[in-house]
DNA sequence: CATTTGACGATACAATATAACATATCATCG
DNA sequence: CGATGATATGTTATATTGTATCGTCAAATG
């Protein structure tokens, strides 16, 4: 819940080249990604955004949208609800982040991040944001993204079966994770 | 959206008997329907959450708690939202209904008041309220509930493959009905 | 260079949901 | 019957989440 604990590189470093904040070495990596993935879409990574997705990189959890605003005014005086919900639409729309409706709050897509991949097509010609499939434990509020085909195949087949022509799936699973439970078990 | 059109039924019997609102008989038939399956469960429908029930099911569409407050003061002077959201909250711990949380809107669950089947059982003594699949059409606004057999093996399958203890899914498949889509297409 | 377009600042507000505490209703038991 | 506890509801206020709108600025484009 609080602020993160204290941090294993030079914080002395953090503000040298730029006039953007800078964030541990492997979230700037994912960030640079990031700015690759959206020039090739023809969109930009601007400082704020950059700033908003490296936050939610840092957290080990997802982030409501005034979580986000909290932090980022560390970092940005003068942000706004409208300066966070911006960033986090422009964010959806590359498929960067995800939103987990069951909690409000947003994480940030590494399946994205990791293998470029943000656009798929499901049917002829069809094109859909990728749309992933998350573990939502309710002992440690940690969210798992899944890709799993057999879900997404079962999904496409009962939408066809309706003449149901699907552009984006929400599959929230709720449940108690394997490390909890672990911890629940040996506690009993 | 707006307020009903004239009903086929005699208005002045609506509130003959008892002071709650009369709805017409289909759902009457199944507000009692819902009475029994409470009843079963060692609950009670009240009269207020019967009338909230019974305005869900007079709705063709998902409808907001706060939709639902400006029909029940209606019917129920002086409602407020705590009135609506406890309503709301007794009904989906029952499996009366279900939320669409991409919507914040709720419908009511005809599995359940066709089938009296509440409650299930996934894995070894774990039980676990029926989680529908809803298909939510961006066009006509309604929504349909699955219940294939298909997705919820593919989710069980694929959280016990990632050792997690699901005790609730939520799936929200979005897109354009058979209907619109035959619409839109004849259009062109 | 003028224009257009997209991004951002800033204020206000809308929509959704809950906290907290008071009161009422009802069943049960002594 | 009257006390007691449990559940349901009334009431007020507030928290949380999300948008509308309008103005400004700066980079891209022709």
């Amino acid at each position: 819940m609080g602020t993160p604990p204290a941090l294993a590189y030079d914080a002395a470093r953090m503000t040298a080249a730029t006039d953007t904040h800078r964030f541990p070495p492997r979230t700037e990596h994912l960030l640079d990604r990031a700015t690759d993935f959206c020039s090739r879409e023809n969109m930009k990574l601007t400082s704020l955004r950059r700033q908003v997705l490296g936050l939610m990189l840092e957290s080990a959890r997802p982030m409501g949208a005034y979580d986000l605003l909290e932090q980022l005014r560390t970092l940005h005086e003068g942000a706004a609800p409208p300066t966070v919900y911006r960033a986090l639409d422009f964010l959806l729309e590359l498929g960067l982040i995800h939103k987990i409706e069951r909690l409000s709050a947003f994480v940030p897509c590494l399946h994205t991040l990791e293998h470029d991949h943000g656009l798929h097509a499901h049917e002829e010609g069809e094109e859909c944001l990728h749309s992933g499939q998350f573990l939502i434990c309710r002992e440690c509020s940690q969210v798992t993204e899944l890709e799993d085909a057999g879900i997404l195949a079962a999904i496409v087949a009962a939408s066809r079966k309706a003449g149901f022509r699907m552009t984006h799936s929400t599959i929230e699973i709720e449940g108690v994770c394997a490390r909890c439970a672990g911890a629940a078990h040996a506690r009993a």
